[in-house]
DNA sequence: GCCCTTATTGACCGGTCGGCCAGTTAATTG
DNA sequence: CAATTAACTGGCCGACCGGTCAATAAGGGC
C-alpha cells in the first residue's frame, strides 16, 4: 500500500486481471464483487472501472488472457507432433491430462464458462479439435486405428475424461476404489488405446 | 396471480422448489435473488423465508430433491440388473447416456455443485458408483472383461464421457466435423466396449 | 360460532452492489 | 519549465440484496 507506487498502467492491469482472476475461478462471475478484487491487489474500485470499463468487460477480458493462453500452449504442443502413429494419440492425452493437472485454473475457468453458456471459448477449441481429429485421421487411413468411428469424437472422448476427471475432483474424491490420477491415467489409456486399435475383424 | 388462493403448504413449497430450481440451473446460486424466485412462483419473498429459513437453506433444499429423485432413478436402474456381461454394461451406459440427455437440468445443477465444492452429492453417488463397479467386477472375474484396469476407473470413465458431453454441449456444438447425441454415444461404445473386451494376450 | 394455528402479506431495515464523477498526482512532451 | 495526458483516488448515487416483523386472513378442531 505504502509503496513508491510507480505508475505502470500495464503492470497494473496485469495485476488486477491475476487478482479478477483468482476469484472469479474461485467463486464464480456473480459472487465476486469489484471490491474484492480492488482490495485484492491494492487498487482502487475506480481504477478497474477506468482500465476495463465494466465488471462484464473484466471478465471478458480475464477470460480472453487466460484462454489465448491455453490454446497457444495446446496449439504448440500439437503442431510439434511429427509422425501419425499410436503413440502420437497416448503422447498427446498424457500431455493434456498433465495440462490439465497442473493448471486447475484453466479446468474451473472453462467449467463457469460453460455453465454460463459462452461459446466464444468454443471458437477457440474447434481449431485445436481441428488439429486434433486431423492426426486421428491420418492414423486412421494408415490402417493404425479403427476406421468406423468420428475422429472428431475421438478426440471429443478423452478431453471429456481428463475436463470432467479434474473438474468433479472433489466430487469423486470419497468414490470407494479409487485411484490416484496417474492410476486413472493409465487405466483410461488402456481402455482407450485398445478400444482404438484396429483388428482383423475391421 | 388472482386464483382462488387454496392455502396449502406442502404445494406452495413444491412450487416455490421448482421456481427455485429453474433459475438456480439456469443462472447459478450467486445470481438469483429471493425476489426473482419469489416472482416467479407468485408468492411473497417472506413466504419463502418462512417455509424455507433462508436462501442458502433454499439451495441445499432444492439440491437435496432434485438429487435425491436423481439418486432413486440410478438406483433402481441398477438393481433390476440381472446377470453381469457385456451388454449389461453396454446398455447401462446408454441408460445413463440417455437419462442426462433428458434431464438436462440434473446434469447443470451437478456441474455448479462441483463448482461450489459440494461435497454432500458426492456421498449419494459413492453408492450409485459402488454398484456399478461391482457389476464390472463381476464381469472381469467371469473373463469376459481385461482384468487389469480398476474397475471403479471404468464406471468414471463413462460417467466422465456421458456427463461432460452434456454439460459442454454449447461448448463444442460448433466444432468441426461433430455428430449428433446418437452418433457420439454410438461411437464411444465402440471404443469403451472393444477397449474394455479381453483378448488372447491377457 | 369461536379460537388457535399457520400460511401469507407488505412495509421496512441495514448493508452491499456496480457505476459515476470531480479532483489529485505522477509521468510525458514540446 | 510549463502544459498536456493519463493513472489514480475518495466520495457519492440509486438500485437491489437477504432478512425481519407486525399485521392479516384462511382453515381446522372444539
Amino acid at each position: 500500500m505504502n509503496e513508491p507506487q510507480t505508475r505502470d498502467a500495464e503492470l497494473t492491469r496485469g495485476r488486477i486481471l491475476e487478482a479478477a482472476l483468482d476469484l472469479f475461478v474461485d467463486k464464480g462471475f456473480a459472487d465476486v464483487s469489484m471490491r474484492e478484487i480492488a482490495e485484492r491487489c491494492g487498487v482502487t474500485k475506480s481504477l478497474i472501472h477506468h482500465h476495463f470499463g465494466s465488471k462484464d468487460a473484466l471478465w471478458e477480458a480475464v477470460k480472453e488472457h487466460a484462454f489465448a493462453m491455453y490454446a497457444l500452449d495446446q496449439k504448440t504442443e500439437l503442431e510439434q507432433a511429427t509422425n501419425a502413429d499410436a503413440k502420437l494419440l497416448r503422447d498427446g492425452v498424457v500431455k493434456y491430462f498433465e495440462y490439465l493437472r497442473d493448471n486447475p485454473k484453466v479446468v474451473r475457468l472453462l467449467a463457469w464458462s460453460h455453465l454460463e453458456g459462452d461459446e466464444s471459448c468454443g471458437e477457440m477449441d474447434a481449431e485445436l479439435v481441428r488439429l486434433g481429429s486431423e492426426r486421428v485421421r491420418q492414423t486412421q487411413e494408415a490402417g493404425i486405428f479403427r476406421n468406423d468411428v468420428n475422429p472428431t469424437h475421438v478426440v471429443c472422448t478423452f478431453v471429456h475424461v481428463c475436463t470432467h476427471w479434474f473438474e468433479a475432483r472433489s466430487h469423486h474424491a470419497q468414490w470407494p476404489g479409487i485411484g490416484s490420477d496417474d492410476e486413472f491415467r493409465d487405466d483410461f489409456l488402456k481402455i482407450f488405446m485398445r478400444g482404438l486399435a484396429r483388428t482383423d475383424s475391421d
